[in-house]
DNA sequence: CTGAAAGCGCTTACAG
DNA sequence: CTGAAAGCGCTTACAG
């Protein structure tokens, strides 16, 4: 059975082509009786148009692009599912690619992405990415481009993240409210903007407190797929550099779950004799024991406000009006659970 | 900038649109002259073929879709992950959308990627869904569908599996084999083909092991995005219940971590006296205390055989070979954890 | 070895 | 109110 095109529903009425696509897409100078007829016999034959013969010529897809570092993640999975729900709501399909934090890949994705003539790229960088001008070869395109979570601060288009500096500040403060006296920090890659925020987030919250800023404490993660294996040997080896910490503030959840791993494994007790926080709020903190306190991070929000902000560029766009960069900047908070003390009265008057 | 075209090319090159066309494509009959100036020139002006133009003219989108009850799920952002690999190495991009489980959704996602033209779907069945209209009607088009992991037995097409009930059977037996003599399942819901599959496995180990079915042991859940709440919730119930029971085989990891939580918060000890199996084996089964016994499920390597398979019925099509479907049916493993006693030395002898 | 022409299925400016 | 015609960018059977 060959698809139905207009041509098949003119013939069979006896009208032209014109009159067709014209009654489906109720043109105002089409009479009623026309368009009727044309509809019913549609349905009869359950047109559906052709979708390439259609982006053809309107030079739209209805289709944009996500590449993202790593699709097994639990923020990332949850950013995935908002950006590919509010899509869905505008009649756009997401097409996802995953870098697995390489720049190679992310470079090759957005060509390929190009060619498949994707009206948008929403984009996660991978820590790899230093260079961007496959990210501007892109936009050149008349295209829109939006970032959200890990993103070059030096690149002009729309962002979506959070305020990672802040939110390392307070779980840092948090550790220090608690308590803790020698906090070490477990940090992400070098290149990453949101490693980076997150670490002076530390720094500050430290200085702010009287603290001497140690860079010994500072252990750095790559935050890859074995994240849970670099948790577990920074904490081991943490615990033979320094055996008077009191506190860590780590980048992110999974490389906090493989510390407490190593800690129980040792017999170090979290919190008494280490306290724990992490970053993201992955759901998996909620049920280790102890329950790890950490920075919720809007995950699902995220997708949504990303896609937001795409789809009203690329309306900006096809209407001729000036795109507007925005940065929308989402909440955290602090979620405190197991893995931290109670917080010390004297201190809290401070 | 307007996108280069072949029309272009031709132009600066005062040939035909014809020669540079089959230049860029390597066709024998054209000069190694002619074809080594197109390609620079092409190189040169940064063409890339409208990818519009090529599908309306190929009849093909070199783009397939998946439809998954679930992202933020270990197991199916595994099978993603998996898929998205294989088809990137195919040059195919991959479309998701997200059923939520429900009929309706599925039905109207099918409609959709009919309608963006993609060359085939991979899915994952929803709970809710009892009808395979929406299933066939896409099959009719001339493009193939391959189910897996959630179902219909009752579709011509093929399917990439595991063996459910085999695997709920083993994670059974060893309940049985390390000492359980009363033993509950938590279900999935009831329509789905493999949490039949596995509440049938369940029910085949106690029978041949001469210990009796009782039906009043078997609770249900749905296991949407409630599962851990069903986990902990069925827990409790079964508590009140039955204090008898020793053992429980539950249809999916999330729910076992529910009911794990559930009783580590009663101060009902496990598996000293209650004994897990979970289903899946998602990784955050390795962290919880006690870690959980589980059936490890692939996910990933699912995701790469749906794919291979529905590529290799795409190119049957285009071929004009006939199609034949196939049932492939992947390895689980029992891991075994803390959740689960060690196996008793008298009845390893049986 | 090269190219004119038809055609994929649709949309829309224009004529009547 | 209706329709002939051009055109989106490509591919390929066919002619020369």
């Amino acid at each position: 059975m060959k698809p139905v095109t207009l041509q098949e529903i003119a013939d069979r009425l006896n009208i032209s082509v014109t009159t067709v696509s014209k009654a489906l897409k109720d043109y105002p100078d089409i009479s009623k009786k026309t368009k009727a007829l044309v509809k019913e016999m549609a349905k009869t034959l359950n047109y559906r148009p052709n979708a390439f013969a259609v982006n053809l010529r309107n030079r739209e897809s209805k289709t944009i692009g996500l590449i993202i570092p790593e699709i097994v993640h639990h923020f990332f999975s949850s950013v995935i599912k908002g950006i590919v729900a509010q899509a869905e709501k505008k009649g756009y399909l997401v097409i996802i690619l995953q870098s697995n934090e390489s720049y190679e890949m992310e470079k090759k994705q957005i060509q390929l992405l190009l060619s498949q003539g994707v009206d948008g790229i929403l984009i996660s960088l991978a820590n790899g990415t230093a260079e961007y001008n496959h990210l501007t070869d892109f936009m050149d395109q008349k295209k829109p481009l939006v970032m959200f979570d890990k993103i070059a601060k030096i690149i002009k288009c729309s962002k979506v993240i959070i305020d990672d500096r802040k939110a390392a500040y307070i779980a840092t403060q948090h550790l220090i409210d608690t308590g803790c006296r020698r906090i070490a920090h477990f940090r992400g890659a070098l290149l990453p903007q949101n490693s980076i925020d997150r670490f002076l987030g530390y720094k500050k919250a430290l200085l702010d407190n009287n603290m001497p800023y140690d860079p010994s404490l500072v252990y750095i993660c790559e935050c890859g797929d074995k994240s849970f294996e670099e948790g577990k040997m920074n904490a081991r080896q943490l615990l033979k550099d320094h055996n008077d910490v009191d506190g860590i503030f780590i980048n992110t959840d999974m490389v906090a779950i493989g510390a407490i791993t190593e800690f129980n494994e040792q017999g170090v007790k979290v919190p008494d004799d280490i306290s724990v926080v992490g970053f993201s709020n992955w759901f998996m903190s909620s049920v280790i024991s102890p329950s790890l306190t950490t920075i919720d991070q809007p995950g699902y929000l995220m997708g949504k406000t990303a896609f937001k902000c795409l789809y009203k560029e690329i309306k900006q766009i096809k209407n001729k009006q000036p795109v507007v960069f925005e940065k929308i900047v989402l909440d955290t908070a602090l979620v405190k659970r197991k893995s931290t003390k109670e917080a010390l009265p004297q201190m809290e008057q401070i």
